[in-house]
DNA sequence: TGTATTTTATTTGTCGACAGAAATTATCCT
DNA sequence: AGGATAATTTCTGTCGACAAATAAAATACA
């Protein structure tokens, strides 16, 4: 049980202010990827000695998770991961159709040369997704793209909130994608292949068109997913 | 010079979580009321002498206002009060007028008996302050008037942003506004009551025209003066 | 045996102190 | 004297420890 740091003493080994940006990222995917569920309860103590450091930058890290709505902290009393609020869906869904409307007619509007390289490069990563029916890389990829194509728009209000909303798409999606069985995804494919080309083209009409039915199109497939799997829960 | 607290020692005289959020709150006042302008330094130990606290809560309360975007931190190095972007001020306008629109649609579709109490208080709150031709509570009192209308439509992703957006234009509408000398803020008491009149007959087609007018309206406004104070500062 | 009260235990919020990083000043060499 | 290097200062980031607040457990009482 030999550690490496046998050395004089304790070597924190890390750079001074990189401790919080590791804790934060780490624990958001762990949030996001469902690793910490919804609900599960946040220990700072725990945290501090898996981290091996203080509960002072753990705690900076909980701070901001808290200011993105990702963790809930009762006054005094145990923090746990946030809960989703499924009885409000259709807020988050009205939300996430209106930003990839306004994202899309943004970036035709606004795009430059390079931003479409980058968005090509996701939408390949995330046809690759598809083609290895890997739901789980969809999702991230998917999330990729359209955030690149948000990018282009340079709306730093809009970007924040869409980047919010797909965030809690990707916790959304993780509770119900366990594999697809279906041929949507590769319809998504085509029309963000559409995406592409009129945004390259600068028609911000049809970007909004095309991307209006695009996030109807995912919001319905997420909706059917419930359905289908409401009927197994009120079974409990 | 003697403090009011003479006894043996120290005394806290304050409950337990309640200092990181009286110095979030004052902070962000003081920001949002350019009583702290944009780049103005920050200092950790002052702030801790100043409401006679350690340095630990006052840190919380400023990760939490550098979430909100309020203060940027250099690493290792000052924190200061966020500057303005002067030169991308149209994707804040664009951001506002989508805000008004949709919160105010929003709002004619959801909204119970009760909020509307709330806006009819708003709104003549913000009359008073027309009637006063006091420009700061002017500012102050259309916040509230909209936020209301925002929460009565009941999206919590939209209250979010559009929230924001209103604190980040009190703050620039303080750097300009000085007195009214012009008869528009009767006609924005007048286009206030026409949406109070379409949301409460739950008109959301007319609510959201309504809404863009007076946006635009306002957006066109803070340009004017723009325009008129950039001459002089040309000078300089 | 069930309920109210006290005691214990656990976890958070706050504190004072120290060490690391950058800016500032002082010193030295050519 | 001018510029590079070294010392100082100043502020942030992190730490360990203590105290308050709440939950859980134990005890007393009817």
């Amino acid at each position: 049980m030999t550690n490496k740091d046998t050395d004089t003493n304790s070597a924190p080994e890390r750079k001074r202010g990189s401790g919080v940006k590791m804790v934060y990222d780490l624990l958001r995917d762990e949030i996001l990827d469902l690793v910490l569920p919804p609900g599960c309860p946040i220990d700072e103590v725990q945290l501090a000695e898996r981290f091996k450091m203080s509960r002072t930058p753990i705690r900076e890290a909980l701070v901001r998770l808290a200011g993105e709505g990702l963790i809930a902290t009762l006054p005094n009393r145990s923090t746990m991961v946030s809960n989703i609020d499924f009885l409000n869906l259709h807020t988050f869904f009205d939300a996430l159709v209106l930003m990839y409307r306004v994202t899309t007619r943004l970036a035709a509007e606004h795009h430059r040369p390079e931003d479409l390289e980058v968005i090509r490069a996701r939408q390949a990563e995330f046809a690759a997704a598809v083609q290895a029916q890997d739901a789980l890389a969809m999702i991230a990829t998917n999330a990729a793209f359209h955030s690149a194509i948000a990018e282009a728009g340079r709306n730093p209000y809009f970007i924040g909130l869409f980047k919010r909303l797909l965030d809690e798409g990707r916790r959304i999606l993780r509770l119900y994608y366990q594999s697809y069985d279906d041929r949507l995804p590769q319809r998504f494919v085509d029309e963000h292949e559409d995406m592409i080309a009129v945004i390259a083209a600068r028609d911000a009409e049809a970007a909004d068109r095309l991307a209006r039915t695009h996030a109807e199109q995912i919001v319905q497939q997420i909706q059917k997913l419930f359905a289908r799997n409401d009927r197994l829960e009120i079974a409990l």
